[in-house]
DNA sequence: GTCTATACAGTGATAGAC
DNA sequence: GTCTATCACTGTATAGAC
């Protein structure tokens, strides 16, 4: 449509914006259909270009798919940060990680972030390579948060463990989870929280709101 | 190679013996490829047959899903009650639903069982209806459990969500379980517990030893 | 019960016009 | 930057011989 625009305009806005609007249509379609299943001509039929053009933004399908997950890891770490830097207590800075990995999950950059667990198999050996280091910081925030908690003395059980039983638990809540608002979120945060601590909902709660 | 044996060798023995087979190296492939990068000559290839073969037991490549899938659900079913039928407090039957969720997991029946939990939703619908009333026996069984857990004041955070924390990170297990002895399946699910409970191993584990 | 041969429908990707 | 046309290839599934 706009041939051109401004030169920076071209460069950074338009380009980048059909780059972007792939990305996420992709990874609509990769959530709901799976990788394989998607093919390109779906994709490009999303975003109402044909199939040939897709190859002019990315190499290769798989190319794709890396560009998809990290978008979604990208995102869901913003999300992560943004959320902890808001609470200060180990219990609601717990909270906090929960509730946004449920967002980054169910919101906005929701599919990609889904696609990044359930299609990481499919990902070559370079690409994940690439990816590794990204990867990495969500354990540490992980690992950082945890120990924090055991130090305050309110998590007993092995730190690495708790992380094995949440971080999967988190990611398969697509599966039963419906309603999406924000209200949803922090209660379902509450009642994992508390699953994993073993004490009620009730307790949790007012355990991360008390300074 | 054996033309034929008596009659019922034939029409019992041999012939669910080619479609076990079959059942089983799909279920392999289908765990380290996928279902959808898994041809059904990689198949037919991994049995000595040639693909053409394949279609003279199965309807459809989906066909041949929907059985690895049903196998996998139900060998795990068999394991689960057995391990149960052992075990009479309620952290001990705890404790072995864990354990025998992980033995069906990385054990005999495993390709299958994970293929289950990770290519159910490449089932067509009916394939999935037909399946849901073995499914819902393994809910079924964790509620029922978890419910005792409840009663005997073990646990105290709601039953449905632990159920939902636990089974993901169960299935989850294969990405970073490597040793597969009965010994380590063991103290995994001692962990897995005692994580769940917001105890130390240690404590969980002379729990359920205690009579 | 298994093989060979093949149909037939896509698939990812490329080339060159505009 | 997008389209059209097309390529080489792989996938499932079928038909008929043995």
């Amino acid at each position: 449509m706009a041939k051109q625009k401004t030169a920076n305009a071209v460069e950074k806005g338009e380009k980048k914006g059909s780059k972007r609007k792939l990305i996420v249509a992709a990874a609509q379609l990769f959530k709901t259909s799976g990788y394989d299943k998607t093919t390109v001509r779906d994709i490009a039929n999303a975003v109402g270009i044909t199939s040939g053009s897709i190859f002019y933004y990315f190499d290769s399908k798989e190319d794709l798919l890396e560009a998809v997950i990290l978008y979604g890891i990208s995102a869901g770490l913003e999300i992560i940060v943004a959320e902890l830097e808001k609470k200060s207590t180990p219990t609601s800075r717990f909270h906090a990680l929960v509730y946004a990995h449920l967002l980054a999950l169910h919101g906005e950059p929701g599919n990609a972030h889904e696609v990044s667990s359930r299609e990481w198999s499919r990902l070559p050996n370079d690409a994940r390579a690439r990816l590794k280091g990204l990867h990495e910081r969500y354990r540490v925030i992980w690992t950082q948060e945890l120990n924090a908690l055991k130090d305050a003395e309110v998590l007993v059980g092995d730190e690495e463990m708790c992380r094995r039983i949440m971080v999967p638990a988190l990611n398969w809540s697509s599966t039963w989870l419906n309603s999406k608002t924000k209200k949803v979120f922090e209660d379902i945060a509450d009642n994992m929280c508390a699953g994993v601590l073993n004490i009620s909902k009730q307790e949790f709660h007012s355990m991360r709101k008390a300074a």
